[in-house]
DNA sequence: CACGATACGGAGGCATGGTTCCGCTTGTCA
DNA sequence: TGACAAGCGGAACCATGCCTCCGTATCGTG
């Protein structure tokens, strides 16, 4: 928390003005993350006319959350894991939340499956986990991690 | 360590005379880790006639180890990112240890491209990551993780 | 049995990091 | 200008967790 306030060019007790504790600060980090999330499929992924390429396109997205953001894996993860993490869990992002982006997720996978460009056995709820498969691929720091998301859509692909 | 002890019976400065530090005790549990799974391929896996049924045994191990041992998705993780991580690393398993292993890693490899069951480029060092991904799903509490060891190795197999 | 050596236990030292609190600055209004 | 309110900074407090140290128990030997 130092490190940060430092950072904000304020002192601690402002960041603890704002933020009573650590970890309403990291759960406001988490909602804002939710929102760039959902507002990305929503606004970029959902207009794209090729359904298979707005797949593609969401990978890179999570992609590139994960390097812009150390904790996004370890999000997508609980989510991944359907845990309980509603508003008084211990990083949650408020459930409402969570179902708006599975819904968004829906959509996406809806989309595709009527273009039948993925096999048919693929639900909304498989997602997160290859989501989150990803992150920490990118996390670990593996440098061709596009070369992995070419082999998970592979694997998404009708049999 | 304190629990550590307490889960040993024993008090901690017969930990510390054991082990001088927590981090020596740590490499001491991923060395013994390393050599199981070695182990496991040069003596169950490499045996096995069939070369994609290796391949698919080579992902459910490492699901099963992670549900034993939380900290090998980081391990994994570690050599996927192909970091320096030596002797003298952080938490490093000797570097002799991760070379022993991609060399099993790679005869697992060939022996499946031999028998033509996989995409003509993969190579051993795609394992890694493809393992650490695995980890984290597994890590993630999805309880029905061999569907995405499926939807991988679907990934892997010829186009 | 006496004695030295070896091994043990766990209280205490010390560093780290989250949180609180109080004195000070800044801005507003009479 | 003086008095008050609101907001700020960062030193100090406290819990946690790694590690050290010393008094005690155990074991082998003369």
């Amino acid at each position: 928390m130092d490190d940060i306030a430092a950072r904000a060019g304020v002192g601690v007790g402002t960041v603890y003005r704002h933020f009573p504790t650590k970890q309403s600060l990291a759960v406001a980090i988490v909602q804002q993350r939710f929102s760039m999330i959902t507002a990305f499929i929503r606004d970029e992924l959902l207009p794209d006319p090729d359904p298979w390429n707005a797949l593609e396109r969401s990978f890179e997205f999570c992609a590139s959350t994960q390097l812009a953001d150390r904790g996004y894996a370890d999000v997508v993860g609980t989510i991944a894991g359907g845990s309980p993490i509603a508003g008084g869990g211990p990083h949650g992002p408020a459930m409402a939340q969570v179902e708006e982006l599975l819904d968004l997720t829906e959509l996406l996978i809806a989309r595709a499956h009527a273009a039948g460009v993925v096999r048919a056995d693929l639900v909304a709820t498989d997602m997160p986990p290859l989501y989150a498969a990803l992150a920490s691929i990118v996390q670990a720091g593996v440098p061709d991690w596009r070369r992995y998301i070419a082999i998970v859509l592979d694997g998404l692909r009708p049999r």
